[in-house]
DNA sequence: TTTCATTTTGCTGTTTTTTGCATTTTTTAA
DNA sequence: TTAAAAAATGCAAAAAACAGCAAAATGAAA
């Protein structure tokens, strides 16, 4: 077997399955390890694929770290705001929550709408306020160093003496049987408060998150008005949430 | 499985969930907890994700705005606050005002001293919640969009119920006879609240408002306990303040 | 075909990396 | 303050990388 030809299986192989091991490509094709070593060696110097311990991985792979520098699944996010945006009524008094998602909404709100908007999220909030006919209020808490939302006694107080048209949350997981959940204690407590506060209530999630559970629930699925993700709402990945009392964008 | 593509996994849940456990991704990816610890200690260095006691946070959350590009006078603003950062004491309750040079206070509060800071500044609130062993606690209210302060009623009731042993606050103008005066209606009325919330009221303000005046007036210079400027207490452009109740730093 | 220089390959022993475990120290939360 | 959880530390086994070497393959010229 040439070299060449060999080299070209390796990059194939990378392609294909993202990663490869050293040890399976000597296997496969019946070669000493430390010739598809070499092998791998030189593929990385020409810049092909990445070499690591143990094996190689694609570069289209390593490349998705960089695009992390922004927000994971920037597209889709987008996606969903300008869905969610359908729904913005001018003159609405709203809550948005806080997180990557919800910071897309605010960004795709057009100009001419005009809103009040209630925020626990010092960043929601920051963005909010540079757009212009939007009146910003921001729920008053102690605030979470993780994720820079507003939490705690005084919060969740302040959030009962609204009353807000919709809201717009973010969860950490969702799942059509036990409903939205969360990592975090707090931010359950401050999310059930968000709900009680809110007429509707309008969820915002991509579709990663689907069919995912942790540890504290927040509410069940039906608790939620309105769900929307980058799907099409025929997807089969929304098939569980069919049956059930959900609008899905 | 290849180390890289354990940690691109450990990436992808935290940029999905915004923050996971060492044990959850142990056991999901079936390797020691020493393992994934290791992982998250390197992404961590690489700046991939922020590390925390039990497990990672996505960046996209904490990540500072660094669009504090250039502030006027900024050496003037570091000197006072490096001033004022002499007067924090382990354990107080303070009250830090917005402003670029509370900003700077800010930054200039050492990591190891125990702090519980309430602000109406979205921006101090974010910029405070990246320091250590500091409780923030941010007033709600309606936000200001030229300052991006919580204003009106609202927020002024919440200073109501409160009372912190210090309050450092800046203003838009200062003069020995006149007292501090503000440009903006709403932000004397903040300021007043703030004022009466506090035990002891520091002013900052850089020299170049000194014996400057405006329409409407916060307080009487006396109502000020300590004054830092960038200059030395014994310079003669202080000499109006000399004979106040004021102490001078 | 033969010869000879060059490249490629596989092997050996050594070094480095990775990983899990046990123990100690630190942090966190009650 | 104390008890539990997590982090740091040191260590050892296993896997992989490396370096050097010699055999094998290749290719060009005689």
């Amino acid at each position: 077997m040439l070299k060449e030809e060999r080299q070209q299986t390796i990059l194939n192989e990378v392609e294909l399955h993202n990663r490869i091991l050293l040890t399976d490509i000597a296997e496969s094709l019946d070669v000493s390890i430390d010739t598809v070593r070499r092998d791998v060696k030189e593929l990385d110097a020409e810049n092909k694929l990445k070499r690591v311990h143990g094996g190689a991985i694609s570069l289209g792979f390593t490349n998705k770290n960089t695009r992390n520098a922004n927000i994971y699944a920037l597209d889709d996010k987008i996606k969903i705001a300008k869905k969610a945006t359908t729904l913005l009524k001018d003159g609405a008094v709203i809550f948005i929550d806080g997180g990557t998602t919800c910071l897309e909404l605010v960004r795709s709100i057009p100009d001419n709408l005009h809103l009040t908007c209630f925020t626990i999220s010092l960043t929601v909030a920051m963005e909010l306020s540079h757009k212009p006919n939007i009146t910003v209020i921001s729920i008053g808490g102690q605030v979470s160093k993780e994720s820079q939302i507003s939490i705690g006694a005084n919060a969740i107080h302040n959030l009962s003496e609204i009353k807000v048209d919709y809201s717009f949350i973010g969860t950490g997981y969702v799942d059509a049987v036990y409903g939205l959940t969360e990592f975090d204690w707090d931010i359950v407590q401050i999310k059930k408060a968000v709900i009680k506060a809110s007429k509707k209530t309008v969820l915002l999630s991509i579709s990663e998150k689907l069919n995912s559970q942790h540890r504290y629930k927040t509410c069940d699925i039906n608790a939620i008005n309105t769900m929307i993700t980058e799907l099409d709402p025929e997807d089969s990945l929304l098939g569980a949430f069919k049956n059930l009392d959900i609008r899905i964008l």
